[in-house]
RNA sequence: GGCGGAUUUCCCAAGCGGUCAAAGGGAGCUGACUGUAAAUCAGCCGCGUAAUGCUUCAGAGGUUCGAAUCCUCUAUCCGCCA
């Protein structure tokens, strides 16, 4: 089970030994001040999450993960949402971004703010804390902000940031906006050093020029140095960006990312990544690990090593119940046979259970169906294509399975006995792809 | 401020008045093979409630029977000169 440990259950002699193993280490101001600090007293920690989107995705689960390690060995965490850096949005090497309006990058700000909530504990001696920068970066004023935050900052320094850098080169250039953006990032650490003390700041490594903003800042106006942590930008076998599937970004909200596609995601990691991504996604003993790795070795087809990982990191995303669904809907299907006729309803339902999606009123509901429906529009409901021509396609390359059955015939309909134990039929867009229609007069 | 070059469907990139929804590559989707992997091969790949249907080639106008392709203006980028 994703039971989180800290690191001496891990098997480690101290949380930096630990993190350096896990591979949660990519950079820091300081490896030997990094050391002391982590392993020293209780210190006060942040990490930024900018409401871009609606939810968290895997790349934000990295720091979630490094957040939670330090929180289990007794340091205090923060966790910080940008509803202000939202509002202007970092520099991308993409080019720049389109503004998302106000009550948007709100709304969002809650989002995220929730479903942090899930990973880091709010009981207990060092309960996480919330906070928003719009708090006091949105009613600073053009001259506050020059004044006391923008002098203090060298346009050599801002210019020569490593994406500024590209961004100048590159051929749509940077707005000013983005270019500000680290100043903002800058006076938020300065701002939490001074009203928690925070002394170290932790975020994606591709984030190491604005992480490192603040640094300069607290040194220049408070005469301390404090110090950055970065966690490695995940990549897979060739290189690209971590996190990606179907095109989308593998997100932590289950009506965005059904548990059941999150844990084939985690269960179809190939061989030279799975011991990489257990070190760093799980919080599985170091013992556990290494023998998990042997397993890879000498037996690669039963891919033991796949199944921890896809366990751990689904269930600790989305609790125990949806993973325990998503085996048993991955096991109907792919187990010998894959007979769904064999199962007992109430198995049947608590494998569909994570299958769900959103109804578009905040809840997660089955698609409705009834006999005499055509297939196309069926699947178009249960949310496996984006248009009844999109589906039609696919079944044309032969791509579109009733209850793992493939479906010949575009203009296809539902008939009764599709329905098992009459109340569910299982649609299934390629290999992995599922959606559950539920019968309703 | 002046002169020249650029802007094509998710990305790169052909096209230079009809045969253009637009070559090729990448990405993506599906199939075969397999270990629910990788590699390989094949199909699909603007949208679509499939229709002699709809909307595209930076934006707005214009020339023409007909424009991504020609003209004018606008915007943005890149050079060179002030």
């Amino acid at each position: 089970m994703a039971k989180v440990t800290d690191f001496k259950e891990a098997g480690f002699d101290s949380l930096f030994d630990e993190l350096k193993w896990r591979g949660l280490i990519a950079q820091s101001t300081d490896e030997t001040e990094l050391e002391k600090t982590l392993d020293g007293e209780p210190v006060t920690y942040y990490c930024g999450f900018d409401p871009t989107a609606p939810s968290l995705h895997v790349g934000n689960l990295v720091q979630l993960i490094s957040m939670r390690h330090l929180q289990a060995a007794g340091h205090h965490p923060l966790a910080l949402v940008g509803g202000a850096t939202g509002l202007i949005g970092d520099p991308r090497q993409s080019g720049e971004r389109t503004l998302n309006p106000r009550n948007v990058v709100e709304e969002w700000t809650s989002r995220l703010a929730a479903q942090i909530g899930r990973f880091l504990p709010a009981q207990g001696g060092n309960p996480v804390r919330f906070i928003n920068n719009y708090e006091w970066t949105g009613s600073m004023t053009a001259i506050d902000f020059l004044r006391d935050v923008g002098k203090n900052f060298r346009m050599g320094t801002m210019l020569s940031k490593d994406i500024v850098a590209r961004r100048l080169n590159s051929e749509e250039g940077i707005s000013f906006a983005e270019f500000s953006y680290q100043v903002l990032q800058g006076n938020d650490f300065l701002e939490l050093f001074d009203r928690y003390d925070c002394r170290l700041q932790l975020g994606g490594n591709d984030q190491w020029g604005n992480l490192t903003s603040g640094l300069d800042l607290i040194r220049k106006v408070r005469g301390v140095n404090v110090n950055v942590m970065t966690s490695p930008l995940i990549t897979d076998s060739q290189g690209k960006k971590f996190g990606k599937s179907e095109g989308n970004a593998v997100w932590l909200d289950p009506a965005m990312f059904s548990p059941y596609r999150f844990y084939q995601f985690w269960f179809n990691q190939p061989d030279d990544q799975v011991i990489k991504l257990l070190k760093t996604f799980t919080f599985l003993p170091k013992a556990e690990v290494e023998r998990l790795e042997e397993e890879v070795k000498t037996d690669p087809g039963a891919r033991e090593a796949q199944k921890a990982l896809a366990w751990e990191v689904t269930s600790y995303v989305h609790g125990e119940r949806a993973a325990q669904g998503a085996i048993d809907a991955s096991g109907s299907l792919f187990g010998r046979g894959g007979n769904l006729d064999d199962l007992d309803e109430d198995v049947l339902e608590g494998a569909l259970e994570g299958l769900k999606i959103d109804d578009g009123q905040g809840g997660m509901t089955f698609a409705a169906a009834a006999a005499g429906d055509r297939v196309v529009e069926a699947g178009v409901k249960a949310g496996l294509f984006k248009s009844v021509s999109e589906a039609r396609k696919t079944v044309n390359s032969g791509g579109v399975y009733l209850n793992n059955t493939r479906v010949a015939d575009q203009e296809a309909v539902l008939a009764d006995k599709d329905f098992l134990h009459g109340r569910f039929a299982l649609l299934r867009r390629g290999k992995k792809a599922l959606g559950v229609l539920e019968r309703r007069a």
